[in-house]
DNA sequence: GATGAATGAGTGTTCATTCAT
DNA sequence: CATGAATGAACACTCATTCAT
């Protein structure tokens, strides 16, 4: 019996990220893909139920790194105002050094295939800032809106600042991330 | 020489705007388009150039449409936080008055056809708010950092709190506006 | 606007027939069908919803037609014997100068497809000779059996004996068909 | 030199009658047999030439099975009446108590598959009731007519009485084979 | 002997677009 | 101006079979 080649799951996995990358993820068809990662068709089929499952797993698969890297040195027993810096620069920085992940998952959100996650496995892996935030609030050193509120004035800028797309004047230097990071914690803070 | 049926046109734009809302970019085909409308395929063609233009010319003209709403009762010599309060919510009422067309502004935004517009030309109906940042800039009232900066905590956060799929936590009371419009202030003033 | 070319629909339907008849239904593929009909495959379904629709329709046409050829001459006020006889080389004659056709309806019938279509709607074409056999048993020419039963040494030996695959060795001459008649006539009668 | 497993192609043969039985020919595909029978599509190549081997030889083996229950309690000294409903009786018998194979049976003489048995090798097992018929059309007990005109008065009837999907009105009680015998006795005696 | 990985060729179907009227 | 017919190319996916172990 042939083994599984690990070797080929991989190249189907970064065949996906470049294509969905450079031609979306309408265009990025199965055999485009295929031949991408120098595969059959058909070998797609050994390693994923079908494409849903490729594009899903692959993005399940890259949200749980960032998570990881986004909690880095995540010490819950520093102030508040610390924790959140080290959580932003944590997070330019691995936009920065996995730039083509990130992308894949900005596009990821943004097609019909992102319903399809189960949100809240995903965002478990964030629970630990959650509750910082909460303590913020309890604190009285944030101010006390909901949780999407509060995301939407730094996560999502986060993101928008990282999409070079988007964000074409801005370069992401150390003195912007840090000027960033003045706006959104007097957004929030109380 | 026959005059192009304005009323066919319409019909064609709220078609395109109504199954791609129901359905998504992805699915919303041509012909799909042309049977909503009752019109033919052939039909489109005649109007617009392709798909492309048909999609891109619907999004540029709800995009006009919305920068006018924006910039409802716009004085530019009222003081700086008067207009911008007036600016954050005219944005919010026309989003919950016309979500339809919003809704497609959304998807468009986030769909590959994006990259086709001319978003400078866009943004230049924006103008008379760029410069109204400019003078709040100049005025020291707000923060001196690039503009993309300043629209990653006001534009994105306001169309982030307006996306119903993205902050299912939050209704769009007035309470709730006029809250998000203290974070949004706080983010960008000195 | 172009008109729909009958003989575009006409031309499927014969390249049908004839691919079914040579390679069976499962090889028969929409593909297949519409090269030998010089034809797109998409133009196969402007004239039909699915594959299912092209077979099944092309089945209930020929059966139609079937049912008109069996049952002319039919003269309910004849003897019962005179009825069956007639019928009997009806069924034989249209058999032999329609092969193709009722090829293709023995193929269809033994394909997954058959049970998708409306059976007694097709069978009420058939309601008269129905009529006819159930006088006989109450005139008492006939055994008094259940109607499938009859069918099953009326029907099915003239279908067997006029598929050439079953039956190699018997010609379907005059004199044959006669015979042939005597043993489904004993078979039934009283 | 291991011998092959038995017990494997055992379970090759019933995945592949309960598959067919369950989801038809066409979808019964090799490496859903192989699922079925807990195996390597690649284990099916080696007791199988390919799929038509198995398709084939699967029937052959289950035409043999029938051919000698069929000739159970054969005794050609006795009258040919006797003989006949015997065989009738084993017929029913037989079908009642093995469906499943008998149904695969019916779904393969409807397949492409069937062309390719070697018709005269399996008939051959049924030569003695071949001859039985001859005797009777000597001894001027049945009608004088060939061989596939009585087999189309006594085997096909009884095929089409056995299939429910055929015959849904009658069920097989003792009765109603009784009552069959009398047709088919009566279609092929003198 | 036995296996699961691997594959090219094929499936039915939909697409954006053009043609002839 | 307006149309429905027509299409080649593409889609996601499955197939029977072979390969390397």
């Amino acid at each position: 019996m042939r083994i599984k080649d690990e070797h080929k799951q991989e190249a189907i996995i970064q065949a996906t990220v470049k294509l969905v990358n450079e031609i979306g993820f309408v265009s990025s068809s199965v055999s485009k893909i295929a031949k991408e990662a120098n595969v059959s068709p058909a070998t797609i089929y050994i390693y994923y139920k079908n494409k849903e499952d490729l594009l899903v797993s692959t993005y399940v698969e890259i949200k749980q790194k960032l998570s990881v890297a986004l909690l880095k040195n995540f010490d819950s027993s520093k102030p508040f105002m610390d924790i959140f810096n080290t959580f932003w620069h944590n997070g330019f920085d691995y936009i920065s050094k996995n730039r083509k992940y990130y992308q894949y998952t900005e596009q990821f959100s943004n097609s019909p295939y992102s319903e399809l996650v189960d949100h809240i496995k995903v965002e478990k892996h964030f629970e630990p800032m959650l509750k910082v935030l909460q303590r913020g609030i309890d604190q009285k050193v944030i101010k006390d809106v909901p949780y999407d509120m509060l995301a939407a004035f730094i996560f999502y800028p986060m993101m928008i600042l990282s999409n070079s797309k988007l964000c074409k004047t801005i370069e992401l230097t150390s003195d912007n991330i840090d000027q960033a990071f003045l706006l959104a914690w007097d957004a929030i803070k109380l």
